[in-house]
RNA sequence: UGCCCGAUGGUGUAAUGGUAGCACAACAGACUCUGGAUCUGUUUGUCUAGGUUCAAAUCCUAGUCGGGCAACCA
């Protein structure tokens, strides 16, 4: 109970964990904690959405309450059904559940309308016939104060018929709006009199063409949380200033079980990558990536793609932590947490990308298979055989006739640790009319020989199958690709961000199922590509490469 | 030049008036059948100026810098 050493190591605390636990403390309203993940349902998600997943869902489970799922659908012209599908695969993918708590903001039009209707008899709502060019006069600018629309006062008998007649199809898109009469002179634009309604004949992929009018966000965003009982409305900061006209409209309602209360975190923003929904549509759209579920995407199903453990993502969102800071995370963060994973999950195998034969000499030494660990850091993993032989692939860049100091791979007349099968001597090498090295020779001697060696290669039996390999690296040449003022972000494309290859692979590798996640010893972690791959011949994609301290030695001597 | 928010090593964060800590990155060493992993160590920080206080990253004032807000988008 009282030793230190095995405490468990809980993540640093933040202001919005603090708040619901003060909140909890004193009663939380009488409710469970409850919170909700909103997404318009308009594009995939990244993994900046998956930050404000793991923390919605995540509160929700630390103080034992619930976290609804609910497409926020209230502008019917870029959503559609494919976006809600994608979205609840991902989040489940993710490791969240949110058991029958699924909704559709959609499912509120009806009773939203009641709340509309109710507010003009109020008096606090009414319909605006100003254009949208005449509005922009009556707005009026952040430094000074509006002035009020001619229709603001008119009767609420009037507004409610008008209202009515919007939605039975009477007018033209546009012609009418729906206005919350609030304070035209607030310094807060949002408060200045926001738009409820308007009007727009736009198909709804759920609600078809029952309806012409849809609510605005500001107005359905705070019904939806009351009406589903939410107690924690967790959002990105751009969200700050209209928490004011949130707490308008909830204030409007009667008989409220619970108040929904809205707070603001910053939102993911992950160097060398971009995150905003347009830009990576463009991506999509310009054929710069491959689509939505590219490798080199930040979207979750690019992620999930490239060979991202779900468990990396969540322990990177834990790492990262929660504030109202504009930060930019670097990517080698998302890295290590999947390095992190990986290193103890995937299993080990061999594959040689750019192969050297190697003839060994004294051939009748040797064994005709090799045992070989599945995963040094996960005993349960067990192991396997690969078969042996005179001839062998070695990787070309393990083997230097004039090596430079350090270096601890084969060169004429040295020894190297062969991976699970003993250790070689090169004794001569092979060239072509041009001089090109075209293999060695070696002699090897068995693991029992002991010998003292500084370096251990890989190698492949000379007859394994080659299988194409998809190189990737992030995707834009410099941190910030959308910080530049003149230049467009596609101009920080990295040329290099994908490189297809071919790799020799032992023969384990050719038995694994798309999505099978391995480690190709001292390259990389490697995915089985999920559409590509067939039965017998595996695509490979690289999710991630080893940490490589000698090439970054021996390329630091370059320089 | 109105309103709102923010600022802690290279990066991301913790410290809620009382020893500035953790992780990533970087560097060095130990160990190792992956130049991986693991372990150890090192470097680097409270935006500025005042004030309150025995004591300030923390509270107050002013400034600087950064972000957000003027869709019938979310």
């Amino acid at each position: 109970m009282n030793s230190s050493e095995d405490k468990p190591v809980s993540p640093p605390s933040h202001f919005i964990r603090e708040m619901i636990a003060a909140d909890v403390r004193a009663g939380n309203q009488g409710s469970p904690v409850v919170t909700r993940f909103p997404p318009e349902p308009n594009g995939y998600l990244h993994i900046g959405h998956a930050k404000a997943i793991c923390l919605d869902f995540g509160m929700a489970r630390e103080f034992g309450g619930r976290c609804h799922l609910r497409m926020d659908d209230t502008n019917p012209a870029k959503e559609s059904m494919e976006y809600v599908e994608s979205i609840k695969t991902d989040v489940r993918w993710l490791g969240w559940d949110w058991g029958e708590h699924f909704y559709f903001s959609a499912h509120y039009f009806e009773r939203m309308y009641d709340v509309a209707c109710g507010l003009i008899r109020r008096g606090k709502a009414y319909v605006c016939e100003l254009t949208q060019e005449q509005w922009k006069e009556y707005r009026g600018v952040p430094t000074r104060p509006g002035k009020e629309s001619p229709f603001r006062n008119r009767p609420p008998a009037e507004s409610l018929d008008l209202f009515a007649r919007m939605r039975a199809g009477e007018f033209p898109d546009g012609s009418l709006c729906l206005r919350a009469k609030i304070d035209m002179a607030s310094p807060n634009i949002h408060l200045r009199d926001p738009v409820l309604y308007r009007i727009m004949r736009e198909h709804h992929y759920l609600t078809g063409d029952a309806w012409c009018i849809y609510p605005m966000y500001d107005f359905a965003h705070p019904l939806e949380d009351a009406f589903e009982g939410v107690t924690h409305s967790l959002c990105t900061l751009e969200f700050e200033v209209h928490r004011p006209l949130y707490d308008w409209v909830i204030d409007q309602l009667e008989d409220l079980p619970v108040r929904p209360r809205q707070t603001e975190f910053a939102r993911l923003n992950l160097s060398y990558t971009v995150m905003s929904k347009r830009k990576l549509l463009e991506l999509v759209q310009t054929k710069r990536v491959s689509g939505w579920d590219d490798p080199r995407m930040p979207t979750l199903c690019g992620l999930r793609r490239r060979g991202v453990p779900p468990e990396a993502i969540r322990a990177f969102c834990d790492e990262i932590g929660i504030t109202k800071y504009n930060s930019l995370t670097d990517v080698a963060l998302l890295e290590h947490c999947i390095r992190d994973v990986l290193n103890k999950t995937a299993p080990r195998r061999m594959a040689v990308m750019d192969p050297l034969p190697v003839t060994i000499e004294n051939a009748n030494d040797l064994p005709s298979f090799v045992e070989a660990v599945n995963n040094p850091e996960d005993p349960s993993a067990g192991s396997r055989r690969i078969p042996f032989g005179p001839a062998l692939l070695i990787e070309r860049g393990d083997f230097m006739e004039t090596p430079p100091p350090k270096y601890f791979r084969l060169s004429p007349g040295k020894s190297v640790r062969i991976r699970y099968a003993g250790f070689l001597a090169c004794t001569g090498v092979q060239k072509d009319a041009n001089g090109a090295l075209t293999g060695i020779t070696c002699r090897w001697a068995p693991s029992e020989a002991n010998l003292k060696v500084k370096g251990t290669i890989h190698w492949v039996p000379a007859d394994a199958r080659p299988v194409e390999v998809r190189l990737y690296d992030r995707l834009f040449t410099v941190e910030e690709p959308d910080a530049h003022e003149e230049k467009d972000f596609k101009d920080f494309l990295n040329p290099d961000s994908m490189k297809i290859a071919s790799a020799f692979v032992e023969p384990a590798l050719l038995e694994v199922q798309p999505g099978d996640r391995v480690q190709f010893e001292r390259v990389g972690y490697f995915v089985a590509d999920s559409e590509d791959s067939k039965t017998g011949v595996p695509v490979f994609n690289r999710t991630v490469t080893l940490k490589d301290t000698w090439a970054k030695a021996s390329a630091g001597d370059a320089r």
